[in-house]
DNA sequence: GTATATAGTTGATTTTATCAACCAATGGGG
DNA sequence: CCCCATTGGTTGATAAAATCAACTATATAC
């Protein structure tokens, strides 16, 4: 295998990973996407959330992920409160529904982790994303 | 780094490459997309290849394709022309153009590629791939 | 206090993607 | 040979996703 296969690769795999997340969880019944989804991980993952820090992580328009936050809201999965310091702020976080479905979706992603790595040892796993974040540095820096 | 890190990793990289490869040829100009490159790929790939190999091989809607080929002969970048033995297919093939682009793609993925790989040595590089090659065939035999 | 930048919302538009109907050609079974 | 289900491809209509520009309100720098 030479190195002209990386890209194809790497696309598969992450194309066959996000299907299989998806069927995962009621994906589609819920009228969810992946970008919401990423959202939702953004928000679990950054203290005080607001939608310039999806908007700075994602590299969407904001127009986009003010329409995506509007959905999660009306389907209840988070909820937007004003910030006291800032008044042009609202911070973003999970209501107990979207909270649900938070850990329906780590569940989900790792146990998709988990058929992933069958007959990979733990060394062999510690390479791959040791070689895969040396391959984002080198991308990133240059 | 534990396996949950392996989705955000594997999406990271993905997604680097495809910005920096589109960045390199002159995509946006070209009015090209990622579909369109890969199209170009799949028809440098397959012999005789027909509308439905590339629907088959990109799991796309065929209609969405049937367009996206109408624009790739636009472009001047392939032409099609009936198939002897069957009259419904016509067969896909590069232009002049069209060979041009595909070099240009080519020296593009292959610089980033070697760019990516820069301070790996070639076993971690087969490793990876092996790695990789192994969760692809997990994921897509469950 | 005025000017400039930031956070967020909204309307209009473009780009992608999907669905369904359709035509022409193929191929198999009676 | 004819009927009919299947296949390859095209098109129109629509839905979903993404982008652009304008606008409000607040915050910050000078």
């Amino acid at each position: 295998m030479t190195q002209q296969n990386l890209a194809a690769t790497l696309f598969a795999l992450a194309q066959s990973y996000r299907v299989t997340v998806r069927n995962s969880i009621n994906a589609n019944e819920l009228g969810i996407n992946a970008l919401h989804v990423r959202c939702l991980h953004i928000i679990a993952q950054t203290p005080h959330c607001t939608a310039n820090d999806i908007v700075l992580q994602t590299q969407r328009d904001k127009a986009q992920i003010a329409r995506l936050i509007k959905e999660l809201l009306k389907l209840d999965l988070i909820s937007k409160c004003p910030d006291e310091n800032d008044k042009r702020c609202f911070i973003l976080s999970f209501t107990q529904t979207g909270e649900q479905l938070l850990q329906k979706l780590h569940a989900a992603e790792q146990s998709v982790d988990a058929l992933l790595c069958q007959g990979l040892d733990q060394s062999q796993i510690d390479n791959f994303l040791h070689t895969a974040n040396t391959m984002i540095s080198n991308i990133n820096h240059e």
